[in-house]
DNA sequence: TATGAATGAGGCTTCATTCAT
DNA sequence: AATGAATGAAGCCTCATTCAT
């Protein structure tokens, strides 16, 4: 029986957090795992640490999430889908293609640095070779709205006669993420190496305005292209 | 005496090395370091592991490099080495700037798709924030030369009026960087979400195409842009 | 349910123990633990060793006591307080000032006798500098009991004109301690390099007279002592 | 063949110190194994650490010592040996007894507060039980000398009617070791407990006055003692 | 739903010592 | 007389996980 006693009895136990919250205590398990997981990656991580920074304990963490991966596997679903919310506020409909997709990859670019730490989940999903996104379900779908974005957005652009015939969407898509991703993924062994840190403020800012040039330049008809 | 006779022995003891090699087993402990580390982590790589498949023992990987992270940060320069030694055979001299510019372009494509353990030891790094880095001298100024060459390539692209003004080497070199590192390390995430593999032979090759097109086109003069 | 019978096979299984019991798996690891260390120092001896005579694991005692030496440090303090707590039944309130201390000497003599353990941890602890005494807290405080009793005797002494003035407390605790540690603490070498064992009884016997005798000495007045 | 000019070059590959010294070599191993074993105990002390102090090798270590062992009996000896050498230079013949007694015990314990390495040896050789003493031949006859000469000095005191009779010189040696070696040996647990250094100039100057009292005292007839 | 206690396997590292030259 | 390379055994510690309550 959960008398109105036991109840402040557990609070009293440990911080001012209900007991009995079994979605509650999900919830903060996974945000702190995905911050451990994003921070140390999957090895690096340390069960011991997640609990410890939990609300409750380690136990918990079987009960809800199984094992170790499974946890990582969530982690890693979690932060598609944070990401993917995120980028479905983007909106471009209206626009002539040219903005929109200069929009677009602001957007992406921004997005990218602003959610370092999904970026860390991908690459460290990378270095596992994608296999626990293979265990997961629903993360493969949840990215084909993207696609549909910069397809749609591309065809207007081609219809309006801004942009060159003959490309891929998805090629499109590739090669705005190359260049938005790079400069979060590598930032630290770039920075070291060639002496300038692209994550600094004016860095940023110059390299935001050649990212979305290039990405122009490479779509956009030659009579369409401003003078040098 | 060292007949023929006890040296085959001493070597079918194990694997086919003389005993007292020390610059032998440093590579040898080096080189399989270097697979695991990348393979796994630095986190994820298992000690024991690496000596199992050394021609010596683990003793001997602390006598040469002191611990895991000494062995991991020597596993590191040799990526970088390794890499390094290999873009200084790259020659453009004497070439049309954008026909050395695309040389370039193709080269670094090429040879980061053919060293993808080089590539997974640079995002390892990055997971790690480029701490070990921080602790290796004379990775630093390694890659000075990649710096000075495709701006050699781009001083001489403006004086022969095919590239534009105003443009930075090293921003440049960022870009091209991010272009085919990107396809590298992130092929698999990208592969299994968006349902097309651009590590396979067709899908890579259209990609190269498309690279070396958006970096010309993002350097050329309009006047020098092949008609849509 | 907890059964007669499920009980016994939980204790059958090792040694004769509840498994769920905190403060005797505890004591049990601290106890077994501070034989070790007496027996062969904070270097010499082995966790390993510990553990296996322990009724729980290796595990727990880094569980408990974070490393060895968050062990050796808890030993320590356990063998302080042990000593502490038997020289607290020492009663010598109400006797006169040269009874009492007569009977201090005494006391502090068998006492240390009879605690070889104690005398090797301290031994063992001075070889370290004291350093880690100096991690504990609580320690330090445990022993001004000592001091206070011996000042109040002293006091009484003089008031009660046995005793010569002039004398520091700490210093006479000093010079009791010198000569009843040695004792124990040097056997080993002296009885081997003088052919003389203080620790068998007649030995011992003669040497714990002369003892007292010489603080008496030291500390009465010269119309109190007996004659030659 | 030994030329001068392999001799050189010997000579410069380390400091500048003669090789093909084996006496020479064999005391500079000793000197510093007797220190890291008086710092580290024979458990604590590392034979690599020696052998890198050392201007020979490891293999050396064993060449002339046999095993760890056998160099910590080495260091052993030295340590007594240096000691016994110390003590033979006082010279108390031709002074009244309690003079020399006087002197003796002034003597010992200045000595020892100089040699603390030799207290530290003697500690840990204790903590071993001394079993390593047992076997080194000729440590046992090395203070035979000692025993000689307090009993001289005692029968002497006697013979004047300084001296108490039916005292044991042994048990005399005994009581001044007791006293001059503990301020030594138990300094650092002692200061930490009570708060006072003995061996700061000030404490150390008084301790000094008390301990040569407390012997005088203990041995002086009645008749012979000053006036409280 | 929740917890602190307990665990075995395996992790990294260091030791004294010996080998080949 | 001397060395740097090599070794196996053992050291300390940490991991993800499960048990008893």
């Amino acid at each position: 029986m959960k008398t109105a006693k036991s109840v402040a009895k557990a609070e009293a136990r440990r911080g001012s957090v209900r007991t009995q919250d079994p979605e509650g205590t999900r919830r903060n398990i996974l945000e702190i795992a995905s911050e451990e997981f994003a921070l140390n990656g999957l090895a690096g991580a340390r069960v011991d640490e997640i609990a410890a920074r939990t609300r409750s304990s380690k136990r918990m963490i079987y009960y809800y999430f199984g094992d170790k991966e499974g946890l990582y596997v969530s982690a890693l679903e979690n932060a598609y889908r944070e990401v993917r919310e995120g980028e479905a506020k983007l909106d471009t409909e209206g626009m002539p293609a040219i903005e929109a997709l200069r929009k677009l990859v602001e957007f992406t670019f921004d997005h990218h640095h602003q959610h370092e730490e999904f970026i860390r989940m991908v690459m460290i999903e990378n270095i596992h070779r994608g296999e626990y996104l293979d265990r997961s379900e629903g993360v493969r779908d949840l990215n084909a709205a993207a696609i549909d974005h910069i397809a749609a957005i591309y065809a207007r652009g081609v219809k309006e006669k801004q942009f060159r015939t003959g490309l891929d969407p998805l090629e499109l898509h590739w090669q705005i993420s190359a260049l938005c991703f790079f400069n979060v993924s590598n930032r630290a062994t770039f920075s070291k190496i060639f002496g300038r840190d692209f994550g600094a403020t004016d860095a940023l800012a110059k390299l935001r305005l050649n990212t979305v040039d290039m990405v122009l330049r490479f779509v956009a008809r030659k009579d369409k292209l401003p003078a040098d």
